[in-house]
DNA sequence: GCGGTGACGGTCG
DNA sequence: CCGACCGCCACCG
């Protein structure tokens, strides 16, 4: 039998349903994507599953960018992702890049704060 | 079957 | 801080 659970719908659904949580005002990164994903997903992978999303899918897409914080996406529909996370509060720098640490996604465990101790 | 490409990311200079 | 390189892996011609 088969435990190469890598290539079919099912990582692919996997990353859709990790992207769902990604709170609103918040962004996370495709390599930090796929690490909760897991099942040797590379950031590759995800940014290529997202590709083929179609408007009007419920998943945030416009909340995955790369780990420099800039959007990925060339061309218009990057300028469609970057109004839509404007329209979620998210600020852009000069160089449109996103402060990560500000509006960083933590990812689905309990959000921890650096510094505590 | 092979080589090029890309919504990436880590390393190096 | 920034650009250049390289590794990664699915998809396409």
């Amino acid at each position: 039998m088969d435990n190469d659970i890598r290539l079919d719908a099912t990582y692919t659904s996997r990353i859709y349903a990790v992207v769902r949580q990604i709170p609103y005002g918040k962004v996370a990164s495709y390599g930090q994507i796929a690490r909760i994903v897991g099942g040797g997903v590379q950031a590759r992978q995800v940014g290529y599953v997202l590709a083929g999303l179609k408007t009007g899918s419920d998943v945030p897409w416009q909340r995955v960018i790369n780990s420099k914080g800039q959007i990925s996406l060339p061309g218009v529909g990057g300028a469609m992702q970057k109004q839509l996370l404007i329209d979620e509060g998210i600020l852009f720098d000069e160089k449109d890049r996103v402060n990560m640490n500000l509006f960083g996604w933590e990812g689905p465990g309990e959000p921890v704060q650096p510094g505590l101790y």
